[in-house]
DNA sequence: CAAACCAATCTGGTTAACCAATTTAAGAAA
DNA sequence: TTTCTTAAATTGGTTAACCAGATTGGTTTG
């Protein structure tokens, strides 16, 4: 599907050598955490590409807590240790495109526990906010439109309540996915958003009366459906 | 949180403020899925920022699914909705740094998840790397050194073979923060680390063997004084 | 009238020159 | 020799000019 002609490299193939160009550089020059990488523009002539290729490699490796850069000073190697650098660039290299399956997983694996950390530690600002999500979420069901959007900001809005950032963040990322690969293959039939309410409100009582385990398992049963296409169907594809 | 003298705005308040404008661009043009956006360099020049700005916040909506940019083409809005869209943005604008105890209650509850993935889906390859990552952190115990990026290797070995390429990458995103964090405060102790050794080869075992269950049990052991670490009182998740 | 064509224009990406803060080391002062 | 000063070199960040491919709108052609 994603043939191309290799006359355009693809950005992330370039970036990709660009790291592993760095890995080696850092293993062969024995560099150390704390440790000064050569500027970009020396990278740049020695790899053999712009500057900003450059840029967005170390951007990305910042991201990844690997690398760090000072304004006018230069990129340092983080305080994570040779080793562990060593395997983690190894590990970003061989990442690949996640598959519907695995952010489904995923997915299910963080609303879990974000559900009871929420009934554990939500604020009433919290409830208010879920509350107005959850509304909106029934209004548009109940003029029978699509409400794929409203549904997912109804658990973004739990995310946010379970005082978790980091949980929060990952929801943040597998979110707008989930939602393309739902509309493209249909996951939510509109007949069953009628129920959606229902099992929403329920998850929502069951923050508001601050009862994790019962929150974990109203969560647990509105995601059944979730369930069944997550682990009885074939593997769905998902190219970008 | 990091004090600074407002003269000199840091880069993520600039890149936050350009969300922020793009937001309600957005939200005044109405602006739906599958619309593009103004180019790079009207959008430089309406917001008053350098449009290298504007392509580093255009990269970081691109990286949440928000965003995308088509080479000689523009930047479109992911076919995600506008109300969802909204809300996401929001939350990205909301976004804090994730503080310890969020990390690794985070940790916590993706590894008992691949360990036990692990233990399903492993291949031989997988078994290999693993054990590699087990002697290199066991030779370095008893030779009495630092073992905390052994550690975690191994741990991110079992992340590999967990064959969930979303869990895998997020343990990627945490792993960094969660070394310094370690030699930070100096959560391991060198003592335990040859308890380590042992709790490391039995959670192996239970992964060559096939045993999901035992695994994950041989992990919740092992985290025992991170369960500490994080939670003063108690407040336990048990399934999944 | 519709389809095909083409050139002007617009786009994200790339390059190179420039900027200000930082680092450095040579030299003056003690 | 040691310490302080200072100016040149180096750095990541910024800016603006440029590139090749995509888009667009008007013109030609059947």
């Amino acid at each position: 599907m994603k043939l191309e002609i290799p006359t355009k490299r693809e950005n992330v193939e370039i970036q990709n050598e660009i790291i592993s160009n760095i890995k080696e550089l850092i293993s062969y020059k024995n560099l150390e955490p704390g440790d000064k990488l050569p500027s970009e523009r020396k990278l740049s002539e020695k790899f053999g590409v712009s500057r900003s290729n450059i840029r967005e490699a170390i951007q990305k490796l910042e991201f990844y807590g690997i690398l760090i850069s000072k304004p006018q000073s230069g990129t340092f190697i983080a305080d994570i240790g040779a080793i562990a650098m060593e395997g983690m660039l190894g590990d970003i290299l061989r990442l690949e495109n996640p598959d519907f399956k695995s952010l489904v997983e995923t997915r299910i694996l963080l609303e879990l526990k974000t559900v009871k950390l929420a009934a554990l530690r939500r604020t009433e600002e919290d409830l208010v906010q879920i509350k107005t999500a959850l509304d909106a979420y029934a209004e548009k069901v109940n003029n029978k439109e699509d409400a794929v959007q409203e549904d997912l900001l109804f658990h973004l809005a739990i995310a946010r309540a379970s005082g978790n950032s980091t949980m929060n963040t990952f929801m943040l990322i597998i979110t707008p996915e989930i939602i393309t690969n739902f509309e493209k293959y249909h996951v939510c039939d509109t007949s069953q958003s009628f129920i959606g309410i229902q099992e929403h409100t329920e998850i929502y009582q069951a923050i508001v009366d601050q009862n994790p385990q019962l929150a974990r398992e109203k969560m647990k049963v509105h995601f059944r459906i979730l369930y069944q296409y997550c682990y009885h169907t074939k593997e769905v594809g998902n190219e970008n």
